[in-house]
DNA sequence: GGACGATACCTTGACAATCTACATATCAAC
DNA sequence: GTTGATATGTAGATTGTCAAGGTATCGTCC
């Protein structure tokens, strides 16, 4: 995942739990889970496909995203992924503790000097 | 950087900027700046000494901090690290990083469904 | 005197996630 | 027929963190 044109490479860790809302949100394929992060975070975020496909690997091995063939918008094939009820309490883990961690840091970056 | 009891290890590349701010903070050596930032985030974060002392030693080398021996509150010795020119760019920099990165992620995660 | 816990520094080895770059294939447009 | 978007995937290198260990000083408790 990257954040930044120049050098980022901020944040690692949440881009399990960022797959994993989009997929909530419908059953959809790899390369349209790209698309959705880029566009829904007003490209702020960007995600490779070196990472985005051994993520996808990664949380279907641990169960929490099922995945099946079946034609794209295009009519082409592709490999819709979509969550399972493993991966749905995951998801509100992994959200409950994404908030708790960035409101710790938000709340120290903004301490008076 | 551990964030969780159980098992966490959300965020890396975080604790740059963690650091450089509690150092802008005045001047700190090592042991207390994992002390202050478990304090400031109500335990939420817990730095390892084997993530600390390798950033410190980072981010020294990248002259964003610089660092000399002085004695501590107890009276031994210790390194104590203050933030230079360059540090606190960098620190202005990348929280706006993290502001707009945190901005992002907790847009995409509070989308309805 | 000796053990222990807190303070304070550090390194080593392993691991996990990401990135860059590459490889493949289909389809539409030109 | 070549380019660009769609769509999947892998290989190698890099990076940051973690677990685990080490050294040493100091105060306190027994």
């Amino acid at each position: 995942m990257v954040a930044d044109r120049q050098k980022s490479d901020l944040l690692q860790g949440t881009l399990d739990v960022l797959i994993l809302k989009v997929v909530a949100l419908g059953p959809i394929h790899g390369y349209a889970i790209a698309q959705r992060l880029q566009q829904m975070s007003g490209a702020v975020l960007q995600v490779q496909q070196g990472s985005l496909y051994p993520a996808l690997h990664r949380l279907e091995k641990r169960r929490w995203v099922r995945a099946e063939w079946a034609a794209s918008e295009t009519g082409r094939e592709a490999r819709f992924y979509s969550l399972t009820k493993l991966g749905r309490q995951q998801l509100g883990e992994q959200r409950a503790n994404w908030d708790r961690l960035s409101a710790a840091i938000s709340g120290i970056l903004s301490a008076a000097e």
